[in-house]
DNA sequence: AAATTTCTGTTGCATATGCAACAGGAGGTG
DNA sequence: CACCTCCTGTTGCATATGCAACAGAAATTT
C-alpha cells in the first residue's frame, strides 16, 4: 500500500498530500510474523499505521497468559493511546501477526498546525478522529460480547452481531475456531463442547467455520 | 458547569469561544436518575457532553440482562460512535445515573470548517480526538480485566491497575461492591466469596471497599 | 512426497461460578 | 420514629467451564 492511499490523507488534494508526506518524515518498516513491532514501556510520540498485513496489540499478564486486546489490519492505527496518555500501561506491545508493513508518524506532526495554517491539517486530524472512533466501536462490541456470563450467551451475542452485519442468518467466521475462543476469552475445548450443545438444542447449525443461526 | 469550561473549547481564546458557543447552537438539558437520555435506534448527528452528574451507556440484551458498556461523568462524551458509524447498533441507550446535565452538539458543527477557516475549529477537533482516545484507553483496560477467565484473576488484574494508579498497594474502590461485580461481569455473591478466599489465601486484605494488595 | 505445524474435535474430572434465597446494617425520607 | 432502599455478607446446590490429554484432518513448509 502506498502512503498516498492511507486513510490519514483522505480528502486532501494530491499536491498537499505530496507535501505533507515529505513534511511528516514518515518511517516505513516491514515485519515478519511474531516480531515485536513496538513496546510501550516509555511514552512515545508516534503512532503506527498499518499499510499491509495484520498486527495484534497483546498483553502478557502476571500469570503469563497472552491476551489479545486488539486486532488490527490495513489502515488501522495503534499507539495513539500511548502518545497521549499520561500514565503508561504495563506490558503491552504490538506484535506482527501476518507479515506486515507499518508507517510511523510523529503524533506532534499530525496535531500541530503548520505555519500556513493550511486546511489539510484539519482534514488529517478529522481522519484520525474517525479511525479512533471506529476503534472505540469495535472495543465496545467486544465488551458487549465479553459481558455475557456463559459461553453460550457470548457466542449468541457475537453470532447475532455477525448475522446482523451480513443481513442473513448464516455467515462464515472471519477467523479460526481457536481464535474465536481467544476472542471470547473462553477455553477452546469448552467452547467446542458448547457449540455442539447449541447445535443439539437446535439454536444453530454449524460446519467448521460456517454458522447458521436458527433464531 | 458552564459551557465555557467544557473540554471541547480548551485552548480556544475566550472571544472565539463565545462566538463558537453561540454558533454551535448547543442544547442543554437536565435529567433525573433513571431517565433515558437518548436511544440510538436511528443515526443521529449529535454528540452529548456531560456537564455534571453521571451517565451510563447501557444495553439490554436478548435475555433481558442489563449490561453497562461505559460509565461516563463530567467532560465525557457519548454518541460519537453513532454520529459516525454506518451500521447502527441495537438496543443501546444512554441512561442518567446520578442527576446530570448534558450539552448536545451537532457533530457536523464540530467537524465542519467555517468560512474563515479559523484555527479554533482545528483545536476543537483535536480536543474531541483527545477525549475519544481517553475512552479507547478505558475500554481497553476493561477488556484486559474481562479477558481473565476466573473471578480471582479479574480482580487481581483490576486491583493491580488501581494500586499502580495510586502508587501504593492500598486503595479505596471508587464504587460499590455491587457495581464492581457488574464491572467485571460476575455474579455478586460469587465475587464476594472469591474476595474472601483471596483474603484467606493472604493475597489481599479488605474491609468493605478498602483493598490492600499483599503482592 | 515427507515433515511439521495449525486447526478441529472429543472426553473425564475437579472445581469455580451462577443462581436463589436470606439477613443485618447503613443511609435516606416522610 | 417508622419505612424504605441499597449495600454488604453468607450459604447450598446444580452445573458450566477450565484444564489436561489425546487424535485425526487440513494446511503449510521442507
Amino acid at each position: 500500500m502506498k502512503l498516498e492511499e492511507i486513510f490519514l490523507f483522505d480528502g486532501v488534494d494530491s499536491s498537499d498530500k505530496a507535501r505533507m508526506i515529505s513534511c511528516f518524515k514518515i518511517q516505513r518498516r516491514k515485519y515478519k510474523p511474531g516480531e515485536i513491532i513496538c513496546d510501550f514501556e516509555e511514552k512515545r510520540d508516534r503512532v503506527g499505521i498499518i499499510l499491509s498485513g495484520s498486527v495484534s496489540l497483546v498483553r502478557i499478564d502476571a500469570s503469563g497468559n497472552r491476551i489479545v486486546i486488539e486486532d488490527l489490519s490495513e489502515n488501522d492505527v495503534f499507539g495513539e493511546m500511548f502518545a497521549l496518555a499520561d500514565d503508561a500501561p504495563h506490558g503491552i506491545f504490538a506484535e506482527c501477526e501476518k507479515k506486515c508493513e507499518v508507517a510511523f508518524v510523529a503524533y506532534s506532526q499530525i496535531s500541530k498546525r503548520c505555519e500556513n495554517a493550511c486546511l489539510c491539517h484539519t482534514t488529517v486530524v478529522e481522519n484520525m478522529f474517525r479511525v479512533v472512533t471506529k476503534k472505540t466501536k469495535r472495543l465496545s462490541e467486544r465488551i458487549e460480547v465479553l459481558s455475557n456470563k456463559s459461553i453460550r450467551d457470548k457466542l449468541l451475542c457475537l453470532f447475532s452481531m455477525y448475522s446482523q452485519r451480513e443481513g442473513k442468518p448464516s455467515f462464515e467466521l472471519p477467523f479460526s475456531l481457536s481464535y474465536l475462543a481467544e476472542y471470547i476469552c473462553a477455553d477452546r475445548s469448552a467452547m467446542m463442547r458448547e457449540i455442539k450443545h447449541m447445535s443439539d438444542d437446535g439454536l444453530i447449525k454449524n460446519d467448521k467455520r460456517r454458522i447458521e443461526m436458527l433464531i
